[in-house]
DNA sequence: GAATTAGGTCACCAGGTCAG
DNA sequence: CTGACCTGGTGACCTAATTC
């Protein structure tokens, strides 16, 4: 019946193995670099993937941070403190239990499509008419814009890919996401 | 133009390849996800369906369980530890020769209607009469409190089907794929 | 002819590797 | 130790085949 193969329009995965939605490039939600893919549950780079695998595998104890174990983590600095790495990693939803294998399902495509379309038009709207008095969405837009001390963000959350799961939680998630991404795609330009 | 579909009341099957019975999702038997439908004479989800053709067609030998050849088999982990998942698709029945092609003769319907019913009264009993002394019903009585929102997924349902298994122990077996279910339902959450 | 599944496909990822 | 690359799966979808 359907020869169309019909897929969801917006996501693609170059050959470089950099994940792209929408033309726009997709960042580690621990350090900010590119992604790679969706990995332990979150959108990830490489390099915090195989940081993370590590971790769990051999059981590793990091020694103590040097500071206050609040390090932010960004791509340039993210080796300089594997605990808070590492704590960074948990913190945006890293785990053995959030896998996801296989294709991608087309309804999750569909569901992010949305949503970051939304989320950009809400970050259109709170960057040209009104960014002076949205306190919640300057705090998102600076927390990607300047990697200040964004420290654990209290959102333990984990992109749950089942089907339905509360449709709300699941997009804040996402915004957020896409707002940074978003912002990021912006400056690059 | 039949418009009296007079099949058995309850069974259908949505566009996206979940199975469901009276409007409940009916598991796969050998992990708990959701089920896409009878596979290999057992409801079984994707995965799992892929996992068994795999194993099969390619005798597969996997490797030796590294733990104690016993591993739980869920959703979350089903990836971890292919002998035991193979183990547990074989205990659950999966088999070449237990495949049903084609459409559903109007008799197994109805069977599995009454096996369901007589399991949700089973169910239902053990949680209002005596759910004190249980503990393991404890977790489901929980999940009833959880938010109403979906539309087709975490929801109370269990499976049935057990084509040519003693039918006395069905109704066990529903209550137990009831609660992993719902254990499920309730770590997503 | 409609319902329903076995198999094939191939988008995607966990883990392993090994220069750097 | 880190992370770019590779390999061996995994599972969402699709279609041909099969049964009612």
């Amino acid at each position: 019946m359907k020869t169309s193969k019909s897929s969801v329009p917006g996501m693609t995965k170059s050959h470089s193995g950099v994940t792209k939605f929408s033309g726009m490039v997709l960042l580690c939600k621990v350090c900010g670099d590119v992604a790679s893919g969706f990995h332990y549950g979150v959108h990830a780079c490489e390099g915090c993937k195989g940081f993370f695998r590590r971790s769990i595998q051999q059981n590793i104890q990091y020694k103590k941070c040097l500071k206050n174990e609040n390090c932010s983590i960004m791509r340039m600095n993210r080796n300089r403190c594997q605990q808070c790495r590492f704590k960074k990693c948990l913190s945006v939803g890293m785990s053995r239990d959030a896998v996801r294998f296989g294709r991608i399902p087309k309804r999750e495509k569909q569901r992010m499509l949305i949503e970051m379309q939304s989320a950009m038009k809400t970050m259109m709207n709170s960057q040209f008419s009104s960014h002076l008095q949205n306190d919640t969405l300057i705090e998102h837009h600076e927390q990607t814009a300047l990697p200040a001390q964004e420290q654990l963000r209290p959102k333990p959350q984990l992109e749950q890919e089942n089907i339905k799961s509360s449709p709300s939680s699941s997009s804040d998630f996402a915004k957020e996401e896409v707002i940074g991404m978003v912002t990021r795609a912006h400056k690059d330009t």
